[in-house]
RNA sequence: CGCGGGGUGGAGCAGUUGGCAGCUCGUUGGGCUCAUAACCCAAAGGUCGUAAGUUCGAGUCUUACCCCCGCAACCA
C-alpha cells in the first residue's frame, strides 16, 4: 500500500486551573476542523492535544479542593477529555505531563542540555511574597503588591539553572528569514523580532527550587524543572522521541501545524525553535497564533461573569450550529467577539435560512416533481446551468487557499458562496414555472444541478460540521461512500440516476425565536457553574 | 518613550501586486410561492481616522499627527 503524506497537527496543552472555557474549545475545534480536512484531502493526519498539568498554581488550586495535585489533575484530565467527547474531537494522543512517557523524557532533555552546557546554573531574582511563596515579576504586581494576598513583596534571589537563549538568537532569525511560511499570521513575527530579540534574548529559567510540583531535575532533585522546558517537549514525548519505541516520532515529525493562542505566541515562536535548534530537530512547518475570542466587554473573566462555557451553546443549539459560530465569528488573525446577538443571528440567518431552507426546498421539489426521484443530466438547458457550475469551481478553489492560509471563517463564507448562489439560481429558473409548462428537460437539468451542488456542500462542509454533512448526504439519499470524498468533488457531473431524496425534509436547523434565545443565553452566562 | 494590530455607508467586516468603493446584517420599496414568515431583485446610505506628498490615477505607496486595542520578558 502507498504510503500517505503525514500531516501532524497539536493543540497547546492547556493549563487545568479551572474549568474549561469556549475559547479552550476554539483552539480545539479548529484543530479538529484542520485535522478533518487534511483526512478528507487523503492526509495521514494525526492530533495532538493534553494537558500540562505541573506548575504552583495547580499546586495551590488543588489545595484550595483539598486534593492532592496528582488527583486534582487525574480530575481535570476527565473533564477535558469529556469536553472533547462532547465536542468530537478526533484527536490520536492525549498528553498529560505528569505521565512517565513525558517525564523521563523532558528529564533525559533536561540532562542534555546541562551536558551539551545550554543550560547553566545561575540565580533567579524576583519579587517574592512570602505567605503565597510565588515570584512576580514587577508587571505582574498590582499596585506594587502581590498580586494574590495584596501583601508586600520583597526581592529575593534563588539558585536556578537558566537556558542559553542568546546564543541561538542569530540562527533563529535566519531560521525566520529562511522560512516564510513558519509564522502565521505574518505580523507575529515582527512583533517577536521587534519586541524580544532585537533588544537581545535573554536567558530562559528553566527550574525552581520555590515549589514542588514539577518534574525534578535528575542531577539536581532540589531544582523542579520549570514551565516551558516542561510544557513544549510534549509535542516530541508524545510521539515517543528518544524512547524505545520512537515509530510515531520518526514517521510524523516535524508538525506540519501547531496551533496557539496569541497568549502564548512567545513560548512557541522564540523559545520553541530554539529549544529544536539545540536538540538538533527540525522545526514544526507552520505555527498558527490564533486570536481570542472577545466579550462586548472585553476580555472573558469571572470577576466580570462573562464567561461562556462550550457546554452551555452545545446543549441547546446543538454541536454543528456552536462549531460553526466559533470557527465563522473569530477571523484567527484579529480577536473575534462573542454576542448572544450575533450567535442567534447566525444560526437563523446563515444555518436556518441560508442553508436548512435550501435543502429542504429542493427536497420538496424533487419529491412533488419527481417523486423524490433525481433525474439524469442533460447538459446545460440555459445561461444559469452553466453560471452555477462556474460559481462552484470558482468557490471551491477560493475555498482551498482560504485553508491553505489557515482562514477558517473565510473558507466558511466561501461554501456559503455556493450556497447563497444556489438559492438565487432557483428564483432565477423558477421551477414551478418550468413544471407547469411541462418543460421537462430544463426543469431536469435544474433539479439535477441542484442536487449535484448540494452534494459538494456537504462534502466541504464535513470536516467543520459533519453531522449536518451527514444530514444532508440521507437526505438527498447519497449513500455511496465515493460520492463522500474529496476526490469526488474534482469534477461537477456524479451520476445521481439512482438517487431518491427522502420523502419528508428534516430540517437542519429549526429557527429560534431571537429575543428568547438572546434572553437565554444571557441569563445562563450569568448563572456561572462553581 | 518603544513595538504590533486596528480606525472603510447605522452595526460587523472584505479589499491580494495602486485603476470606476465591495460583502453580510439592518432600513425602504418590489418580486416569487418550491421552501423553515424562508428565498430573489432594487433603492437609500461612505469626503475609506486627520493633514500633506508621490503618481495620469491611492482605501491600497511615503511622511507627520490623532483615537482605540494589545504587547513590553519568564505570567500556561
Amino acid at each position: 500500500m502507498q504510503e500517505k503524506e503525514t500531516f501532524y497537527i497539536t493543540t497547546p496543552i492547556y493549563y487545568p486551573s479551572g474549568k474549561f472555557h469556549i475559547g479552550t474549545a476554539y483552539t480545539t475545534v479548529i484543530a479538529d476542523s484542520l485535522k478533518r480536512y487534511k483526512k478528507l484531502q487523503g492526509y495521514d493526519a494525526y492530533l495532538l492535544t493534553g494537558l500540562d498539568e505541573h506548575g504552583q498554581k495547580i499546586e495551590t488550586v488543588a489545595k484550595e479542593h483539598n486534593m492532592q495535585p496528582q488527583n486534582y489533575v487525574d480530575n481535570m484530565a476527565v473533564e477535558a477529555k469529556k469536553l472533547w467527547e462532547k465536542l468530537n474531537i478526533e484527536y490520536d494522543d492525549f498528553i498529560r505531563t505528569t505521565e512517565d512517557r513525558h517525564t523521563k523524557i523532558a528529564q533525559k532533555i533536561f540532562d542534555y542540555f546541562m551536558d551539551t552546557g545550554d543550560i547553566y546554573k545561575g540565580e533567579y531574582e524576583g519579587l517574592y511574597c512570602t505567605p503565597c511563596e510565588t515570584f512576580f515579576t514587577e508587571t505582574q504586581l498590582v499596585n506594587g503588591k502581590c498580586p494574590d494576598c495584596g501583601r508586600d513583596v520583597k526581592p529575593m534571589k534563588e539558585e536556578a539553572y537558566f537556558f542559553n537563549m542568546k546564543k541561538y538568537a542569530q540562527k533563529l532569525l535566519e531560521f525566520y528569514d529562511t522560512h516564510p511560511d513558519f509564522i502565521k499570521p505574518e505580523y507575529r513575527k515582527t512583533e517577536m523580532i521587534n519586541n524580544f530579540i532585537k533588544p537581545g534574548l535573554e536567558d530562559l529559567c528553566v527550574s525552581r527550587t520555590s515549589f514542588d510540583w514539577g518534574i525534578p531535575v535528575k542531577k539536581d532533585p532540589k531544582h523542579v524543572i520549570y514551565v516551558w522546558l516542561d510544557a513544549l517537549t510534549n509535542y516530541l514525548t508524545a510521539l515517543g522521541y528518544l524512547s524505545e519505541d520512537d515509530h510515531l516520532f520518526q514517521k510524523y515529525w516535524p508538525a506540519s501545524v501547531q496551533i496557539v493562542g496569541k497568549d502564548i505566541a512567545r513560548f512557541h515562536l522564540i523559545y520553541w525553535p530554539i529549544f529544536l535548534i539545540a536538540l538538533g530537530l527540525e522545526i514544526p512547518k507552520t505555527i498558527l497564533v490564533h486570536n481570542w475570542i472577545m466579550m462586548k466587554d472585553g476580555k472573558m473573566s469571572k470577576s466580570k461573569g462573562n464567561i461562556v462555557y462550550p457546554e452551555l451553546l452545545i446543549d441547546r443549539y446543538g454541536l454543528d450550529a456552536t462549531k460553526y459560530f466559533l470557527l465563522k465569528a473569530v477571523p484567527v488573525s484579529q480577536d473575534g467577539v462573542f454576542s448572544p446577538e450575533e450567535f442567534v443571528e447566525r444560526f437563523n440567518i446563515d444555518l436556518c435560512n441560508d442553508l436548512g431552507n435550501l435543502v429542504n426546498r429542493t427536497i420538496g421539489m424533487i419529491n412533488k416533481y419527481y417523486n423524490g426521484k433525481v433525474p439524469e443530466y442533460n447538459g446545460h438547458q440555459n445561461e444559469q446551468d452553466e453560471e452555477i457550475e462556474r460559481t462552484i469551481k470558482k468557490q471551491k478553489l477560493e475555498f482551498e487557499d482560504r485553508m491553505k492560509e489557515l482562514q477558517f471563517s473565510n473558507a466558511l463564507s466561501e461554501i456559503w458562496g455556493i450556497i447563497t448562489r444556489c438559492n438565487k439560481y432557483i428564483d432565477e429558473t423558477a421551477p414551478w414555472i418550468l413544471a407547469k409548462q411541462e418543460e421537462k428537460e430544463k426543469l431536469d437539468s435544474v433539479m439535477y444541478h441542484l442536487v449535484e451542488s448540494l452534494r459538494f456542500v456537504a462534502v466541504l462542509l464535513q470536516p467543520f460540521m459533519p453531522d449536518t454533512a451527514k444530514s444532508i448526504f440521507e437526505q438527498l439519499g447519497v449513500e455511496n461512500a465515493d460520492y463522500k470524498t474529496w476526490e469526488s468533488i474534482k469534477e461537477f457531473y456524479k451520476d445521481l440516476k439512482q438517487i431518491t431524496v427522502t420523502k419528508t425534509g428534516t430540517p437542519l436547523f429549526v429557527r429560534l425565536n431571537k429575543e428568547e434565545e438572546i434572553d437565554y443565553i444571557k441569563t445562563n452566562m450569568k448563572a456561572l457553574p462553581k
